[in-house]
DNA sequence: GCCAACGTTGGC
DNA sequence: GCCAACGTTGGC
């Protein structure tokens, strides 16, 4: 099983969108690194999901529930993809990327090294942290 | 609102 | 194939 973290713009697509639905496919990837993390995912992996721009923090996890497939809004023959997720449980407490910047442990986190990639691995270490300090 | 990072486009 | 110009993302 692998770790993942995606991004959200809350005022574009919020947790709280996300478990109103209680599943989306997560389309509109239209970066090829953040594509080939997208296909790298199988289902079971649990996916962070954070909120970028007006929250800037880790607010819950995802599961996957089924692996990237064509990406329905876009042009047929285009190379991207989308997986289908499905919300698995909220974080007790957000942890804001301050939190995470803060954290010696959490400096490698592919998204604190690489700011703009919509979609990124997470080690497991990195997971089992970024929850513990989620936790109420 | 500004700007750094970085991906894409297009002229040469 | 190089690189300048430009657009987008997202933190501050």
């Amino acid at each position: 099983m692998n770790y993942w973290l995606v991004k959200s713009e809350p005022e574009a697509y919020s947790w709280a969108d996300f478990t109103r639905e209680t599943s989306t496919d997560w389309t509109g990837v239209r970066n090829y690194q953040a594509r080939n993390n997208l296909q790298a995912m199988q289902p079971g992996d649990l996916v962070l999901f954070y909120h970028s721009v007006s929250e800037k923090a880790v607010v819950g996890v995802a599961i996957v529930h089924a692996a990237a497939a064509p990406d329905a809004t876009a042009e047929a023959g285009s190379p991207w993809v989308a997986v289908h997720l499905r919300p698995h449980e909220a974080l007790a407490r957000p942890v804001p990327l301050a939190a995470l910047k803060a954290e010696a442990r959490l400096s490698q986190l592919a998204l604190l090294r690489q700011s703009r990639l919509s979609v990124t691995p997470v080690r497991p270490e990195e997971f089992d942290l970024v929850l513990e300090l989620g936790a109420g």
